[in-house]
RNA sequence: GUGGGUAUAGUUCAGUGGCAGAACGCCAGACUGUGGCUCUGGAUGUCGUGGGUUCGACCCCCACUACCCACCCCA
């Protein structure tokens, strides 16, 4: 198919059966979110581009190397365009939406889910598009409302173990650590830029640069010859004020108390600027390089940052493509076979055939219906291959007796039923 | 942005400087209203795109593009 047009770079088409895979976990997500009391917000793909520069941060890659932004026509040639992009991520959006419709004035803490499309211009691989699909939640508020409190963040990672095993993905792992706030960071930077000054000569290319553009990120470093420097450099952990430690401590406590297990990693450390205190990460062996499922945080001053009140919160970001791609891994997809394909058999016979499907289907009776220019053997034929658990013959002598041919496909076995038994004899269950 | 690999039928892949292949799938038939198994037949390709070498290129050379994997970064 040369010069046809095919999905662009990074983009894919879900077709099924994998679509009933992404249902699965939708519709799970949907069921476990809603009994822990969040409920969905969709805000829009398209948002100015200074939220992310204000929000994720300018220096960050996701902002300054791999956003999708543009300048939108001006309105009156005297105007100047205004700068658009496809969302990175949501979050952003959410504490955006937040601001603007004052949420602050509803009682209680705001807890939101979103699942939808995000954008990042990355060279794709494994588990990584340029279109991608995040499952989040968010709980935000004032302090007063207790949006603060470390019993927030334990409830949160508490859910996404819930969620996890529900799903019944087996061998999560969860990476917790404490980020610090505005309070003591600049003095752990400081910190671990003063130790790095001495030993990032010896360290690999990348972190000499990473040490100018983004200390933390040494932290993350995989080159095995770094790592007995990296385990020596200042942690973060020693540099937590009294009250972040505390909450560190408390987060850790409940979690323990619900029997959550998880593991502290001093290294674990987030990619996007507004990430403070608890920082967290689920992994899993089955993805490659692409290890991490989902991620999250507190970011207690992202609302003031983009000029609203203070309103601490904490999230997270499912990666929907990876977490499809570790399901796959360990179970199949079964497609949900039809109940009875109909084949109509002879001239005439197309309308009956579509009075009987229509009567089946509202009795929710999922039909698949043929054609009446079909022998009846391509009918048979084609009903077992699309996985029709029956085959419906509609012929002049059914129409005629009022008494019709069905017949099991998986055993053989060909009954005489009635027009009225026809929903009870295809579904005997529901 | 960097490195490596790949590109041939719907799919997974063989293949040779001289007629384009297999398996699976798809379509049709094996006497009239009975599928799965079997048998027979059939269709489908600008051999990724553009250039070059050659009497002749799917094959050799160059460029480009796309995809995959890894780095970077992140979900």
């Amino acid at each position: 198919m040369a010069g046809s047009i095919k999905a662009v770079r990074g983009t894919r088409d879900l077709l099924p059966p994998d679509t009933e895979t992404w249902n699965f976990v939708e519709s799970a997500v949907r069921d476990v979110f809603r009994v822990y009391n969040f409920q969905e917000i969709r805000t829009p793909i398209l948002e100015d581009l200074q939220l992310f520069q204000r929000s994720v941060g300018e220096e960050t890659d996701i902002v300054s190397k791999e956003m999708f932004a543009w300048e939108d026509r001006a309105r009156a040639q005297s105007e100047k365009g205004q700068w658009l992009a496809l969302r990175p991520e949501n979050t952003a959006g959410v504490v955006r939406a937040y601001i603007e419709h004052k949420l602050w004035e509803r009682p209680g803490l705001q807890r939101f889910y979103y699942i939808g499309p995000q954008f990042r211009r990355e060279r794709p691989q494994k588990g990584r598009y340029r279109q991608f699909y995040q499952i989040g939640a968010e709980v935000i508020g004032p302090s007063a409302a207790g949006s603060e409190s470390p019993s927030v963040d334990a409830e949160v990672l508490e859910m996404l173990a819930t969620l996890l095993d529900r799903l019944g993905i087996k061998g999560w792992a969860l990476k917790l650590n404490s980020v610090g706030c505005a309070n003591d960071r600049p003095i752990y930077l400081q910190a671990l830029r003063d130790a790095l000054k001495d030993v990032v000569g010896s360290m690999c290319v990348d972190c000499q640069r990473r040490a100018q553009t983004n200390p933390l990120r040494v932290l993350d470093c995989k080159v095995p010859e770094d790592q007995p420097i990296i385990e020596k450099l200042p942690r973060m952990n020693d540099y937590l004020d009294e009250s972040c430690r505390a909450h560190f401590a408390e987060v850790q406590k409940l979690l323990t108390g619900v029997g959550v297990p998880f593991e502290i990693d001093h290294r674990l450390v987030r990619g996007l600027d507004y990430y403070t205190r608890t920082a967290f990460e689920f992994t899993h062996g089955a993805l490659g390089a692409q290890n991490a499922i989902l991620g999250g945080g507190r970011y207690d001053g992202l609302s003031e940052s983009l000029g609203g009140p203070a309103a601490p919160g904490i999230g997270f970001a499912i990666g929907e493509d990876r977490l499809v791609m570790t399901l796959q891994e360990s179970a199949g997809v079964a497609a949900k076979p039809a109940d009875v394909y109909i084949a109509p058999l002879g001239a005439g016979m197309n309308v009956h055939a579509a009075q009987l499907a229509r009567e089946l289907r509202r009795k929710n009776v999922v039909v698949i219906l043929g054609d009446e220019s079909f022998k009846l053997k391509k009918s048979l034929e084609t009903a077992s291959k699309v996985g029709a658990r029956f085959a419906l013959i509609v012929g002049e002598n059914e129409v005629n007796s009022g008494q019709f041919a069905l017949k099991n496909l998986g055993t053989g076995e060909q009954v005489s039923v009635m027009r009225n038994e026809l929903p009870a004899a295809i579904r005997p269950i529901g």
